[in-house]
DNA sequence: CGCTGCGTTGGTAACGTTATGAATAACGCA
DNA sequence: TGCGTTATTCATAACGTTACCAACGCAGCG
């Protein structure tokens, strides 16, 4: 009653060896059809489940696949991971998660974890680690795939999209359209990585056309559309002449949307809005704002292909770079 | 090179035995200084990751927590998700997460496939599961948690909201401020059984208080802002003088509140609007949305808690039904 | 100086499964 | 009927770790 029924009661109560339970179990190798019956039939009868445990440590393989990321509760890693697990699932692949909440000892602490179970692969967002963890993913002998960003230097396998860059073409995309007031609403770094590159790619943009930033407004913790409301109200009551504002999130600048429609702030002619991700959510707003797509539901599929195809024994790094590069989406609210 | 570095490396490395390497290791028992620096030392300078997989065969113990869920895509599960971890990330406990996209085979599938990790406990999303699956869960011989709705027989643990509830009570508050011609806007069913409580107890009220639903409209897949607005338009194009629309979820009813905003229907007299979940969405937008909360967050960390408190070696059921009782939330739309 | 006791350390045997190659049974053919 | 083959089946040895208990060494004490 208490115990787990083991491949031991099943082969003593189908009269075969443990051995033959097994392969049977697994569909592996051959056995005669009474055989494989009395086996299914004992399997059955005391509701047996195998212990992978057991079987990945024997076997020295495991179908695990671990995935860290800074958070779940953002729609960003949700669809990442969405594309992920909709690759896996046409295999025995088992995605696995950790959150780092965007803390790199979390991090590290996280991906030991995730390496102790000797996964077939790891994804990691981002491209900034500790040292220590650098190294565990160096000698992991498995692919390792940071997404999301490609601006720094991969362990290994790399996907995603230069956020340098999306600021960057923001910016000149920004300026091009003729605006002159230029406001920022994003998220205090250093805790988001690609935020900042957003934002230094962005800044280059206006050094390079001479233009200073007027104004800005920094945040901490998550981007909801009441706080992009409440941060553009705050931050044209400071800077009214403001004519345009880019927002490092979608639903950030989409928050700016609701406010300029609550106060009849004209879209794009007064105020000038751009944000990045490319969320579905912008689709259902009066206006469409402009964004940079991020790729997330396509990064997620690629990691995971990678993985698939990296899958062998004896695995060597092989600093592998896919970049995605999005246009800038003016929308109409630039 | 190519092989793991094992506790024997480490052991021969310290001149010390396996088991002291890994009782310093894991930092149990005593060991004297001398002894724990060279461990870890050795363990330090060749980048040794224990193995899990065969630690917890030895122990017979495994720190982790299966979870699954219809959708990671979808807002509701994140945030349930994040509850779960923001409690398990306090212990040595790791979520492994399934998805079964809304499809009973696949979720029997992937429940086996947790099971064999032999895991302290097991989150299921739903109370309706293949035979199949129910008998794996209840032979389990851990606390399984059967999460989101209370509505039906659970097998073990089971931590939720009333969707019937739900429904009636939405429905009887719409009636209570004086609506006479009602509208739906749902997911078929099957796909969803909480939607479909949710409608039932709606139809309920309505039933109880001799009105006829006017019209509905229909979808499959995810909810989005776009669908609730475009499905919003088709159906008061259809039947122009509903005065009420109930929406299975917050995501379609905010994109309902966008065709009104644009389409300059006064909100809630000419047109009252209600969904459900509580979604965070609904303060950004220029009216708060009537809803009901379903708890996502305090679910997901019930659940982790109360895995946390049945957790011992011969587990039996328990079934503990924990049912959070929302009230319907007026908002500025009804 | 020998004995007791405690702080450390090590040896051995699991844990439940699978890989491997050997053993057995069954079969076909001459 | 006997032998070579092939189809099944099995016994054994891992896999890397931890639990359990025995053994060791040293300090303190009589």
């Amino acid at each position: 009653m208490a115990r787990r029924p083991t491949l031991k009661d099943i082969s003593e109560l189908a009269n075969v060896s443990e051995m033959t339970a097994s392969r049977v179990l697994r569909g592996k190798g051959e056995a005669s059809a009474a055989t494989r019956e009395r086996v299914l039939e004992a399997a059955k009868s005391v509701g047996y489940v195998p212990n992978r445990i057991a079987g990945s440590l024997s076997s020295k393989s495991v179908d695990l696949v671990g995935v860290v990321v800074p958070s779940i509760s953002s729609f960003v890693f949700a669809e990442v991971l969405t594309g992920l697990s909709n690759v896996l699932k046409t295999t025995a692949m088992q995605p696995v998660f950790g959150v780092s909440d965007y803390d790199l000892e979390t991090e590290e602490t996280v991906i030991r974890e995730m390496l102790s179970w000797q996964p077939k692969g790891l994804v990691v967002a981002g491209l900034e680690h500790t040292p220590a963890a650098r190294k565990m993913m160096q000698n992991a002998g498995i692919p390792i795939v940071e997404i999301m960003d490609v601006d720094g230097d991969p362990v290994d396998l790399n996907v995603g999209v230069s956020h340098r860059r999306a600021g960057y073409e923001t910016g000149k995309a920004i300026l091009q359209r003729g605006y002159k007031r230029l406001g920022f609403i994003g998220t205090k770094y250093p805790l988001d990585h690609r935020a900042a590159k957003r934002f230094q790619g962005f800044q280059q943009a206006l050094a390079e056309a001479g233009v200073i930033l007027a104004d800005q407004e920094l945040y901490t913790g998550g981007s909801t559309l009441l706080l992009g409301r409440q941060l553009t109200e705050k931050l044209l009551e400071r800077t009214p002449d403001l004519d345009v504002i880019y927002y490092s999130s979608d639903t950030m600048s989409c928050g700016g949307l609701m406010h300029c429609i609550m106060n009849e702030i004209s879209v794009p002619d007064q105020l000038g809005l751009a944000g990045f991700n490319g969320l579905d959510l912008r689709h259902g707003m009066p206006m469409l704002t402009a964004t940079m797509n991020a790729y997330r539901f396509e990064i997620g599929k690629r990691a995971a292909q990678l993985i698939l195809e990296h899958e062998q024994s004896d695995y060597r790094a092989v600093r592998q770079v896919i970049e995605f590069k999005p246009d800038v989406e003016l929308g109409d609210t630039l």
